[in-house]
DNA sequence: CTTGAAACTGACGTAGCGTCAGGGTCTAGC
DNA sequence: GCTAGACCCTGACGCTACGTCAGTTTCAAG
């Protein structure tokens, strides 16, 4: 008759859960108090308690009731599952910062909802995740969280006035190989850099995107016409 | 018998949904195609296809399809749906960036589970959510996005620099409103200000925990200790 | 008229509990 | 011993946004 040991109520209580949420950890077996009165009534004890704030700390990184079960009894290894974890969050986090930056720019149309706008935006983004995979998009999502919002709003002030100046070197008969030419070029090429970071592979995708889109970024994006492109490649060679 | 329009599964390839999706949205009243053959299959006609759009337009914003069926039908106003979503796409971020920060402590526990370690990360943040409100986490998310990982990164390194100079000139015997006391606590306002940013309601926050934790943030976070905190106070006379 | 592809309408499954509904159990006070 | 009130029990349905059968019917071409 040693009945002691915490009630459901109790160990909800102190554990910030709630008593159907013991219930359904006790159903699916991941937190099965050790004891029970002779009335039925769940009895957590220390053991229980120590596995339950396991399982509320695994909880915590988001893995699933499923996940958090399979390390706890040691099917899964802790490294493989924490990596594949983080992966995962980065995925689910890049989604949402995609969203919300969608929201911020349809809320630039202020009031009335510009839905030419937003679906300039999805066809873009759906463009874009054709020439970027999950890999690179979450690489390009750390890049921007490590360099900060000031200098992308730098950088992407940077662009419309250095492709002014490009234009006006062309007007003025600038040559692609003289100084000046090439120190335009330089300037391009840094404001790329910004955005690939050196990563071949970002280079390169953000490359064949731009090829195939040629037009269409061009007009609806602003981007930078062929005129521009070939003085800079000029000036590269 | 004027059965001109597109099919269902038409329809799914150009809009990269599945057949099913549509399905579903008939049957939610979302986009219910105006004709049919007299088989019964769905016919979808131009002003179909435009509502559609809309309707992928502002899933891909993260509304749910009942806020998309109350924006459609101009049961919500478009400018608040989108204030609202912003806070709750913000709110969700926050939280997964937690996950993430936490899978990132617990993977520097280098292949062993350091489950003491992650039951004081919890414990921590269940604390800072104590005395900072879901308004104020976000905005904190908000500075650590627009200042960047690296200065961050810059700010946690200053810390025990500066607390190591500070404890030296407490041992030096320099006196709190000699010059270079000052300086020192000019140092420390500066850091505290990174974190802060200057908003009263984040700083008094902070205070708070830190009076009511005090001996806690010590011992465990190696945080400052009250001879730092008297001399600094002291300085700032 | 046949045949293969496409479409139709249910209906169940998913994750992690919330929320009744219709009971028993525990315990303090009388 | 009895009762009231608080607590606990076990189902079972609900929610989101569809995926996935299953069994049947329609379409369009040959």
């Amino acid at each position: 008759m040693d009945e002691t040991g915490l009630r459901v109520g109790q160990v909800a209580e102190r554990s910030g859960l709630t008593v159907r949420t013991l219930h359904h950890y006790d159903r699916l077996g991941l937190v099965c108090p050790s004891d029970r009165t002779s009335g039925g009534h769940r009895l957590y004890g220390p053991a229980d308690l120590e596995r339950l704030y396991i399982v509320v700390g695994l909880r915590e990184l988001g893995l699933s009731l499923e996940r958090v079960g399979e390390v706890v009894s040691g099917a899964l290894t802790v490294a493989e599952t924490l990596e594949h974890q983080r992966v995962a969050l980065d995925l689910q986090i890049a989604a949402l910062t995609r969203a919300r930056d969608r929201v911020l720019h349809a809320q630039r149309a202020d009031g009335e909802l510009d839905l030419l706008e937003l679906m300039k935006e999805v066809v873009m983004s759906n463009t874009f995740e054709q020439y970027f995979d999950a890999d690179q998009i979450v690489q390009l999502q750390r890049r921007r969280a490590e360099i900060g919002e000031q200098r992308i709003a730098e950088v992407e002030n940077a662009w419309p006035e250095l492709m002014a100046r490009v234009d006006a070197a062309i007007a003025a008969g600038t040559e692609p190989q003289s100084e000046e030419g090439r120190a335009l070029a330089g300037e391009w090429a840094a404001l790329l850099e910004e955005f690939h970071g050196g990563d071949p592979g970002l280079r390169d995708s953000l490359f064949r995107m731009y090829e195939e889109n040629r037009s269409q970024i061009e007009t609806e994006w602003s981007g930078p016409s062929q005129r521009q492109l070939d003085f800079i490649s000029a000036a590269q060679r």
